[in-house]
DNA sequence: CGACTGGCCTGCTGGC
DNA sequence: TGCCAGCAGGCCAGTC
């Protein structure tokens, strides 16, 4: 499922295919994509050219213009399993609800789940419909995110999927990162050492890194930009991989619910924290 | 306000 | 071989 470096990765796909390109025409078979229809982003956006990006957390958002110079600003979350294609002879099946027309260039999105949505908004940084959505996890300065965090009563896994606190991190990275700063996924910040916080933070931004330098994680739901499935997926040390040895300790990993989400840790790396 | 839960969706898997 | 329950999870609305 796409996450900060997978989104980073579209966001940059975007850009070297289609920067300065003009949205010619939209062609939509499944609205339900479309925030708030398909009529509002039809009429806002074609005829307007692509001129940047922004990326906050999982969030992207397109900064189009037109003629005029009048902007508009197109949201995008992939969720689940949204994808974009851009590529060469690619033939849609029945999960493609859009395809842009890019002066020629066609531009697939595919959603199987139909969580993803794109959404017209009235700002290309601070829109309102991301008010809630705190600061980006890659750049998060220690500081500001020990703010967010320290007080918190709720497990930290929990806290690390909380996008209102810092975004970015799904469920994959932050079993990887608590695995690395071996913290228990159920241990509570208000109860962790502060520099126990700051080494999960600073494990964070090294997994975020690494995955972006590698492509990303790709399950069945993700290609990058050249149609290359990522290679991340081989260095995961715990996501997927419960009742298998650990790769530091040789302990069985044990998987449990946080969050409603499936949890792997090592009991033996990351001690219970009771 | 913070913590927690259910619902949205479809494809895949395992049990019978 | 087919059917179906259960699982996967990011985010939001609703509840306490
Ligand atoms: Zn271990």
């Amino acid at each position: 499922m796409p996450e900060l470096p997978e989104v980073e990765n579209v966001g940059r796909a975007l850009l070297a295919n289609l920067q300065g390109r003009r949205l010619t025409g939209l062609k939509v078979s499944f609205a339900g994509v479309l925030d708030p229809s398909a009529a509002a982003v039809r009429r806002r956006l074609v005829g307007a050219r692509l001129e940047g990006l922004h990326r906050r957390g999982k969030y992207l958002i397109l900064h189009f213009a037109h003629d005029d110079g009048r902007p508009a600003y197109l949201m995008l979350h992939l969720r689940m399993t949204g994808q974009i294609f851009i590529l060469d002879g690619y033939v849609p099946d029945k999960h493609v609800h859009l395809v842009m027309d890019f002066e020629g260039l066609p531009v697939h999105y595919r959603d199987i789940r139909k969580f993803g949505r794109l959404s017209l908004v009235e700002d290309g940084y601070e829109p309102a419909a991301m008010a809630h959505i705190g600061p980006d996890m890659l750049t998060v300065p220690a500081r500001q995110w020990l703010e967010r965090i320290v007080r918190r009563r709720g497990p930290i896994k929990a806290c690390l999927l909380d996008q209102g606190i810092a975004s970015g991190l799904g469920n994959i990275y932050v079993d990887e990162s608590l695995f690395l700063a071996r913290v228990h996924p159920l241990a509570r910040p208000c109860d962790i050492e502060e520099a126990e916080l700051r080494e999960v933070l600073r494990r964070a931004k090294q997994v975020l890194r690494l995955a972006l330098r590698h492509g990303g994680t790709t399950f069945m739901n993700f290609t990058n930009f050249q149609g290359k499935p990522g290679n991340f997926r081989r260095k995961l040390r715990v996501y997927g991989r419960a009742g298998q040895p650990c790769r530091d300790c040789g302990a069985s990993l044990e998987k449990i619910t946080v969050a409603g989400r499936g949890t792997v840790y090592c009991p033996r790396c990351q001690p219970d924290p009771s």
